[in-house]
DNA sequence: ATGAAAGCGCTAACAA
DNA sequence: TTGTTAGCGCTTTCAT
């Protein structure tokens, strides 16, 4: 007479109501046996999984989210997943994730900004949180964003948003301390994007080094961190030699090298090259690029972490940074400076 | 008397029921007004519209796919994300998918088929379908999950599975030929892992190919698709030299290129090197590398393409999988046979 | 063209 | 501990 308490599901699946009818409890019931067990007694619970198996049932997740507010996913946008830079950030992230038993969201903004605000646009409400790992987007705009979803930035800092970035003073204290101890007396800071809070940092570190040690320090650029951008340098530096530089990433680093092969200038033996990030990449040029190493699958996976806590109610840390250790793997690229080098004095 | 209609969102956001009210109309029509546009007046559908952007409307999609199961979402399967073959399968998939309004989700296997299937598992319920561009499954298991969910295959081809793959035949074809017109009698090929579907190809391409041409061929391997099976591959070719050899893909190349140096030998000088893929990294080493390049993002996007036709209902292409065009990259690897090198006649 | 009403599958008070 | 009863926000017949 009352018909079936409800129809099967409509792609065929079973739900709860199925596995309640068979296990003869109430829908309810089946639903916390999976959402809070403990809840529910150990007996009826087990019988319950059981018929729940051998049904086939599992539970919909987008049934789940709709009540609850909470998908178990989250969003990673990047600003250019063709940059090797990501790679192991993508990695770390998703490994984490997984781990947690969150599903990842890539929003790849393809270097756009239109684009990157159209996919956060088309995630945010799908997911419980989100990692900007790289971002045009303004400070104000991602404290916007921040308001309306659980948010860590990424190798940044924005007041009044968790982040977790690299410690680029050290990193920068290690190239320096490296390029001093092999006699150089002078260094050239290649600089990436003005808008990179990365080069600021690393910036300001060696401003303050030089000052400490009584060491020459110089400045070319911006560059575009790309290849083509460390040619360019390697065409300035032509004007204004220097035995040593540190360029902002390694995909200039691989650039200057070639510009520098094409108007004869070797490396290290007349000039000696660190740069910074350890990407794929690094170490199959001739030379094998001396580099900065940040911690990126780490990076990718803190930045997860701290963001399940947070989706989780942790307090999110009120003031500074997390600030993740460098460390510099040397590889051929840097040497001690030769007298007759490119950079000798007098040159 | 009768309360209001509904309750606001539990998170703030206004819902159809808002913009409802303020329109003076049924939430139903408002629904239509974003759902199916055309099955609501023009008059009433654009006073929705603005009402709606003045309210901040946005539709809630976990609420959509409830009810029509479709969640605008779908997953791409990477067994390996860090490979750096995948980089642009990625970005071609993710911008096809943005493209057309879908959101991407990222499931990494880490190369472990548990994980594979957790992830899989995972994502499953929550997409419209599926992309899978490497994975450890066998063709049944693949076959199952298409079962459940519209599903393309990368790079393999699977019965009864739609699949887009790369002209491997072609792409030989293209190295062969070179490697001919430079003179070489006799060309060895360094296999990759026997489960890949590609090195399969590959192998049978070439020897069609060399019984055609009565050209040598000899097969070494397997070996490990990565820099240090490229390095195994160079011990073993010491004891059997060669003039030319093709390899699996780039990053065993790379291997190659490092074991070979390290005993002396010279690429090309003494022996030809020409891989496949054209990874990012295969123009950094040196010599760089020669080698068949797929078109790596047109694959990506292809496959979300065709997975889209299909969730929207298409006819599944019933034989044959979709063949991408290869071509040949030369650089500096590769090079004309020399009567004195290595795999000289008599060596 | 629009409204009323019944779900989609699950969770979450509130009772019992 | 378990059942009852409302929803979550949207779509979708079925009427009108």
């Amino acid at each position: 007479m009352a018909g079936q308490p409800r129809p099967r599901r409509s792609d065929g699946s079973p739900t709860i109501y199925d596995v309640a009818r068979v296990a003869g409890v109430a829908p309810s019931t089946v639903s916390r046996a999976f959402s809070r067990p403990g809840r529910v007694n150990g007996e009826t619970a087990e019988r319950i999984r059981t018929i729940a198996t051998e049904l086939g049932y599992r539970t919909n997740p987008l049934a789940r989210a709709l009540p609850t507010g909470r998908t178990s996913m989250i969003a990673l946008a990047i600003s250019d997943i063709t940059n090797p830079y990501y790679f192991e950030i993508i990695r770390g992230a998703q490994a984490t994730a997984a781990a947690a038993g969150y599903t990842m969201l890539l929003a790849d903004a393809q270097e756009s900004q239109q684009l990157e605000r159209e996919a956060l646009e088309r995630a945010v409400p799908s997911v419980d949180g989100i990692v900007l790992a790289s971002t045009r987007m303004s400070d104000s705009a991602i404290r916007m964003t921040a308001k309306q979803r659980t948010l860590v930035v990424l190798n940044r800092a924005v007041a009044d948003v968790p982040s977790v970035v690299i410690d680029h003073a050290q990193g920068m204290r290690y190239a320096f301390e490296h390029l001093r101890g092999l006699g150089h007396e002078q260094i050239t800071y290649l600089s990436g994007p003005e808008a990179a809070w990365a080069d600021g940092m690393r910036w300001r570190a060696l401003r303050e080094l030089s000052t400490e040690a009584g060491l020459g320090l110089r400045r070319l650029g911006p560059y575009p961190p790309t290849v083509v951008g460390g040619v360019a340098g390697a065409e300035d530096l032509r004007q204004q030699p220097t035995s040593a530089v540190i360029a902002y990433n390694d995909l200039m680093a691989i650039g200057l090298l070639r510009g520098l092969a094409a108007i004869g200038v070797r490396v290290p033996d007349d000039v000696s090259v660190v740069s910074c990030d350890n990407i794929f990449g690094a170490e199959l040029v001739t030379p094998g690029l001396t580099t900065v190493a940040g911690p990126l699958r780490t990076l990718g996976s803190a930045a997860v972490q701290n963001l399940l806590a947070l989706v989780a109610g942790a307090e999110p840390t009120t003031g500074e940074p997390v600030l993740l250790p460098t460390r510099l793997v040397v590889r051929e690229s840097s040497g001690r400076r030769s007298a007759t080098g490119w950079g000798a004095r007098g040159n």
